[in-house]
DNA sequence: GCAGTAATTAGAAATTTATCTAATTATCTA
DNA sequence: TAGATAATTAGATAAATTTCTAATTACTGC
């Protein structure tokens, strides 16, 4: 896991955007593109920062590339961030 | 909590250098800056986009100020990342 | 092989970010 | 109050990022 590449990965909201879309499952390049307002070339871009982070997966299926997400890189993330931040307990939920 | 500001603020490598380095405790400007070959102006920089994330708080002392993690933040953004990616039973470790 | 569709890559323009030097603000001490 | 120290703010420059259009690659189906 590089770290670096994961954390700016997640500094776009577009490429945060991306990531919510595949909740739902794999989607195609185009399918993704379609909810949103920016070209496919730049789409692609961003497709390929993701990758980098090894956030999301894809594979060709005939004439299509399908995306899909990466949950195992969340476990990696959340070891950084407790790295990060001093342990406090565990506890969560009582701020807002 | 401004889920932007945070991401934004946890992409730059020496914004996580500097919320490292107050793990172990609070630390005046200067001696966060001495860690760094960046100028005292660069640092303040990154302070402010620290502030902003709220992912550090500050309280003049004197002729000093002094920054402290905020730890609560983690928090919330625990909740983003879980939200971002799809729960997977909550066990951790077993990936390397 | 050729036309059509899906997606990426190349190269450039516009925006944002990180950094610097110089100037300013705030505080301490004599 | 004046000089020294700590830190920020202002303004400029350099580097990185986002986005675009145009061209290219990969595949399908005739």
């Amino acid at each position: 896991m590089k770290q670096q590449d994961v954390f700016k990965a997640l500094a776009d909201p577009t490429r945060r955007a991306i990531l919510k879309r595949l909740q739902g499952g794999a989607l195609t390049a185009g399918e993704i593109g379609a909810a949103f307002e920016i070209t496919g070339a730049s789409l692609s871009h961003h497709f390929t920062v993701l990758k980098q982070a090894d956030l999301v997966r894809t594979e060709r299926r005939g004439q299509y590339i399908v995306y899909s997400l990466n949950s195992t890189v969340v476990e990696d993330l959340a070891r950084v961030l407790f790295d990060l931040f001093p342990a406090r307990g565990g506890r969560t939920g009582d701020k807002s």
